[in-house]
DNA sequence: AATTGGTTTAACCATTTGGTCAAATTTAAG
DNA sequence: CTTAAATTTGACCAAATGGTTAAACCAATT
């Protein structure tokens, strides 16, 4: 059955994912995921060469979730204020259904940088589309018209992306230490944030 | 001699910082850390007898480091800008001396989170001074008396710590993605970032 | 029914890895 | 100098781990 293959492919992304986002690289174990995929060992290895094939679809794959949105945002004809307000909305609520990738993605990055370069390599498209200039550019243009106040927009991008990532990723120690371990608060911490990063963020700039 | 005692523990402390901070406790291998110490691997089991526990001293160690200049600040007497910008200062300084301490503790949390737990049982003070609550009744003191903005501590805290760390731990990303990989860049826009970001935050609560 | 091609498995292998042990070496004390 | 205790080492071990292989299985084609 052809519908077979494609099938037991499936499974194993899914336990993979699972896996890999959980323990990383260096801490998942072939074994765990062949079992969390409900599959003999040798059958991973026959799709899948090596543990680091395996390893990189699942990183791409990861990675890629949160670049589409990204450009579509970024690129639309939207002012800044909006695009702001828009991208901060749109990835809180991603990140609330992939918790686990921002930490993933960033440990793993730090293991080993070179993989970013791969990633560019072969999607070239993220990098030749240049998003970053195209918005530092709407950005100087509205400082000059007077509505936003005179910003770095590297500087303006870190602080809106680390206020959105943060507390996703070092939930286990906030949550441990502020939230007394209490999973529900802090769901509703979460929830209640998306406003008040908004609004923190434009009154910041808004000129 | 004494004092060789001493300095293998030492040596072999350092080594094993570097190798777990870099490569995480399931990365570590016993066998570089001894190599690394210039000492045997018997050695190794000899002065910490599991490669479990060799672990937990130095993630001990690396979480420790932040906690003190954190309480001093918290507990002093400044009002609450002049306690957030020297916070900031602190930190960010603290944290270019230590890159790979935050990486690691966030990436190991999420591994474990039962570590924490383990933290505060050995160190009941962290948690009995209880910095948050008297920092938010300074916070809410000023708030009535018309100094700062209506805020909730919590969220203000979570936005200090994450726009300090979070260039640090995502580094590689943000200096590949924004910066062209240009280290030395990046440690400029780190240097720059340290007033941008004291200003970001009072702009935002000072009423 | 026989053949063919992809899929799946059980058994196996080589290497790595955390950990142990008995012997050797060094250090401090009597 | 002798002795006893602490320190250090080389050799070794059992388990875990990523990966391989040859055979079995299964669906479709002739």
């Amino acid at each position: 059955m052809v519908n077979q293959q494609k099938d037991t492919e499936q499974k194993i992304m899914d336990a993979a994912k699972e896996v890999f986002q959980q323990k990383g690289m260096t801490g998942a174990r072939m074994q765990e995921i062949a079992d969390k995929a409900g599959i003999n060992k040798a059958l991973l290895h026959y799709y899948y060469r090596t543990k680091e094939k395996l390893f990189e679809k699942v990183f791409n794959i990861a990675f890629s979730i949160f670049i589409p949105r990204m450009q579509e945002i970024m690129l639309s004809e939207k002012p800044v204020f909006e695009k702001i307000e828009f991208f901060i909305e749109s990835y809180m609520d991603l990140l609330t259904k992939h918790p686990y990738i921002p930490g993933f993605v960033i440990n793993e990055l730090n293991r080993n940088p070179q993989i970013l370069v791969n990633i560019f390599e072969k999607n070239i498209h993220i990098k030749e589309s240049n998003l970053f200039e195209k918005f530092d550019a709407q950005i100087q243009a509205e400082v000059q018209k007077g509505i936003v106040k005179p910003i770095d927009t590297r500087n303006l991008m870190t602080n809106v992306i680390g206020l959105i990532v943060f507390p996703i990723v070092a939930r286990p120690i906030i949550q441990g230490i502020m939230f007394d371990n209490d999973k529900k608060q802090y769901d509703a911490f979460l929830k209640q944030r998306k406003d008040f990063v908004k609004e923190f963020i434009i009154n910041s700039i808004k000129a």
